[in-house]
DNA sequence: GATAAAGTACTCGGATACGTCGTGTCCGAGTGGACATGG
DNA sequence: CCATGTCCACTCGGACACGACGTATCCGAGTACTTTATC
């Protein structure tokens, strides 16, 4: 089981843009992180895709959160670029094969596909209560305030 | 985020064998499941190298659990076949790019990281709380006990 | 009839191709600002 | 000095190759049972 990797930029990014007060592009970004911009392109589009942020078109133009950050949760990030669907996928194969349950009996799922789809909830809820403004907070509380300043200056400076 | 779908094989061999009251060879559980022999095999094989199944060999041989139902957990399972390691994987990209945070202030993990992780732990704790003795348990309550007296007569069916 | 040894059929185990999805990249469409020009 | 039209540079957006991991398969090593020949 592997996540996506794009995953950790885009929450790195998602909490960056909490200090942004103008659009800023997705090149900035990743000479800022020194990633791939194509790459990073790609998932930035996934999230505004999803309606996390908005783009802006044009000459000074680039993303920006669509929502307030304490309105956009770690679990609305990771759906938007690793899919919404959980790992675990149930084939029913409790329906196949010699001793095969029959269909009329099979209106819940099994016991396995139970488990695994409590633990996959347990999972959502936990990254569900944490909210992008909740992260800067801790980066905040990490590193001091001076951090998120100076993330703000860097990035108003001219291209 | 895709588990491996040899899991849901494995949890579904690993209840079964519950029921067995002698080792069962990876052919018959394929076909019981009606799957690729080969391919189960292979999970099997993950099982057998974690310690939650016995392999015994020989004509009247196959595979049986090592341990109690009750002290196997799914998790075990789970982490047998798609690996221990957490999903996401810190790349640290705080210490990079022209604003990198410096190594001595990185002394804990970053607040993203720490998120990710607690979500990932509230994951395994549930699925370390479900035994496969309580799977079959489950089983039990929704089929009822026929289907695992039926279960126990076809293992023991000549081959 | 009992014993022992060879044969056999069945089992697991690891090494080997194929397919699919994630990774990484590129170029085209669209838009806002900047600049030169005329009034 | 101000309005206006054109131009241009910069942005996002989707379409295109490459590589790695999961999927599926096969054949070889090892072992317990079966059979048979002998005492």
């Amino acid at each position: 089981m592997k996540m996506s990797g794009g995953v950790e930029w885009a929450l790195h990014c998602a909490v960056v843009l909490t200090a942004a007060e103008r659009p800023v592009p997705a090149t900035r970004l990743a000479e800022m992180h020194d990633v791939s911009g194509s790459y990073l392109a790609k998932q930035l589009q996934a999230l505004s895709r999803a309606g996390l942020i908005r783009s802006v078109q044009g000459h000074a133009g680039g993303y920006e959160l669509a929502r307030p950050p304490a309105e956009i949760t770690a679990l609305d990030v990771v759906e938007a670029i690793d899919g919404a669907q959980p790992a675990f996928v149930c084939t029913e194969i409790r329906q196949r094969g010699p001793l095969a349950t029959p269909p009329e009996a099979c209106s819940r799922p099994c016991p396995i596909s139970r488990a695994m789809s409590a633990a996959d909830q347990a999972w959502r809820a936990a990254l569900a209560a944490v909210t992008i403004a909740d992260l800067a907070v801790d980066v905040t509380g990490d590193y001091g305030p001076d951090v998120m300043a100076g993330l703000r200056g860097w990035l108003s400076q001219s291209a």
